[in-house]
DNA sequence: TAAAAATACTCCATAGGTATTTTAT
DNA sequence: ATAAAATACCTATGGAGTATTTTTA
């Protein structure tokens, strides 16, 4: 499996800003570019990761197990490019 | 900047075995696709990050300087892939 | 009715491959 | 002579956009 890392950072912020098109803001994307983000995770991992619901997307079980290392990635790529452009 | 983790990972590999060819046969990739990895990965970081010499691909200082971020943002992904097929 | 999410396309960039050439041991 | 690296070229996929339609608060 190759873990797209845009995927996981578009994770990382629905869960953040609580909603597809918060994260949209959030990432400079369109809200279709995040949507199709969610659903290519989903599937690639095979599990359902939000519920959508009517408060808008609402982590499942399996889903928060996630967030964790999901953030680990996020801040060592963040990390890098720190360094990277210090050099 | 966005940050490919393909080519981190890459950068990874080359650092590991040392050789261009050998992080090919690692990542069952082909040797021109690892080398394109390598000259993006300068190219957008603006930093010369292997000295090509006779004895292989050999790491400069500033390439030293991200091993061991590369290496955070590799076993972090890799510990997500882990985490995510094991739910 | 207004905001969020999903769907349907279109387009282009890039990632990867094969084939080949250059470099160096 | 052999192994590694670089270059050239081609193709397919996917990532992102615009436009639009559903959904739900």
């Amino acid at each position: 499996m190759t873990i797209q890392w845009t995927l996981i950072r578009t994770f990382d912020a629905v869960v953040k800003t609580g909603s597809l098109s918060g994260a949209s803001r959030q990432l400079g994307l369109t809200q279709p570019a995040i949507s199709r983000h969610i659903d290519l995770l989903e599937e690639q991992l095979r599990i359902q990761l939000f519920q959508r619901s009517h408060e808008g997307m609402r982590l499942t079980a399996k889903g928060a197990d996630l967030v964790t290392v999901a953030r680990d990635m996020t801040s060592s790529a963040t990390s890098f490019a720190r360094i990277a452009t210090g050099l």
